[in-house]
DNA sequence: GTAGTGTATCTGCGTGCACGAATATATAAG
DNA sequence: CTTATATATTCGTGCACGCAGATACACTAC
């Protein structure tokens, strides 16, 4: 369904979200902008993996890239329609139902205040 | 990833919201319990696919069933959990993304006059 | 230039879904 | 019991995804 072109359908935001991984990589993002290798190292997935879920939600306009020097970082699009809007705050929502969240976020924390993988600019 | 079997994790709702038809099924049933000739009639595919779908948001627990003679009416199930309720309320939101819904809901309303395929108990 | 690090893409394999067509199940009517 | 209607499931094909591993690309440092 979501093609390897970029496809702004909300069929294909919804199918974003339909993976665990992506719906971590989503969550983690919620607090600010993050370099691949944080998320790689918060997640524990090999590179290639988080690299491909993160084209994935890339090509569903679901985060936007800004790169710096050797590191492209991470963060979520503003909401572009009232259901993109709706998707995000189910983001907030899902973290009751997904237990991987809840330890995501204390190594995100831990993770932030020990500086990361890249430099801040 | 939505497994044949029930299965009620988030990941499966959204996997569920992730196909146009089931989108528009869903976003019909908000008006109240429909049966499947109906939802034939107003979605305009054959009843086999209407039915596998059908099936597939059962197992997602998304909506729930009710047998009365020859018919099984469909309706929206409630809300499990917060994440549940916020899909349904992308539900809403989607109306301004999809345009199918918009002539969905024109012939539903139809539908509804005429009395559509099956006796109203 | 070469080496090294961060990130992306490709290859190969397995799985599950979408679809069309045909068939199976269930209930009702005569 | 036979027929008709409403709904569900199965079969076969094609495609897109998930993963692991290997490799390619981009940038930086020396």
């Amino acid at each position: 369904m979501a093609a390897r072109t970029t496809s702004k359908s909300i069929s294909d935001k919804f199918a974003a979200f339909s993976d665990p991984t992506r719906l971590r990589l989503l969550h983690l993002l919620r607090d600010g902008e993050r370099c691949v290798g944080d998320l790689v190292t918060i997640i524990g997935l090999p590179q290639p993996t988080i690299s491909r879920h993160l084209g994935y939600l890339r090509r569903s306009l679901l985060v936007k890239t800004r790169k710096s020097g050797l590191w492209i970082f991470y963060e979520l699009a503003p909401a572009s329609t009232p259901a993109h809007q709706k998707l995000l705050e189910c983001l907030e929502a899902c973290f009751t139902d997904v237990p991987a969240l809840k330890s995501d976020a204390r190594k995100a924390k831990r993770l932030r205040k020990q500086g990361g993988c890249c430099p801040k600019p």
